[in-house]
DNA sequence: ACTGATTACGTCGCACGTAACAATA
DNA sequence: TATTGTTACGTGCGACGTAATCAGT
């Protein structure tokens, strides 16, 4: 998730420094983030040729399905965090002989 | 992601060594990784109290959060798949151009 | 030359497996 | 006592920052 976070910013940036900057991390460790990710992910997803930084296909995929999953991904979280929170409000009720 | 793979084991199993077999490693680092997510997430996702596993509230939230979130990652990781080849049956376009 | 991205390198934390331990039935 | 889950520990990989290197303008 931290990964696809990183490559919308520079996907969005076209600039690895800038992107870095909003992060909040230096630019070594992010080039080496998205190189990770593209292993990972077995495609290239920018083209660096050239000072210009473009997508390239699988790239702009991801460009697109990567919004939507980072949100639910944040929704769930927060989801678990409000039932962990209410868990705490209320004695340890017995969940055992539920689930 | 590999972490909620887990989770969803466990919690169907409620039983760490079968989990772990049927994921293909050993209770110890399941029983790690469960930790990690925990820790990530913080909140308990199983109560351990006796030989029983049972889920707290928390976890019965992730149990039925994850599996969509799951389905819509591999679903991600396809498209991009799909994407890369399609890129490499075809020459290098100027994707420069476009995006 | 200057700007911007990538390697090089040292350090820290995470993940795994094997082995020793604790607790419950 | 046997079964199940958790620590302990050693090893290897991933992630970070700083410094040095390479490429394009």
């Amino acid at each position: 998730m931290r990964h696809l976070e990183c490559f919308l910013t520079v996907g969005e940036e076209r600039h690895f420094g800038r992107a870095a900057e909003r992060l909040g991390m230096e630019q070594p460790p992010l080039s080496q983030r998205i190189r990770r990710l593209e292993k990972e992910l077995g495609a290239e997803l920018f083209d660096r040729s050239g000072k210009r930084v473009s997508l390239t296909a699988a790239g702009h995929t991801l460009m697109l399905e990567a919004p939507e999953l980072l949100r639910r991904y944040r929704r769930m979280r927060s989801l678990v965090e409000r039932a962990a929170s209410r868990e705490l409000a209320e004695p340890p009720r017995p969940w055992t002989e539920i689930y």
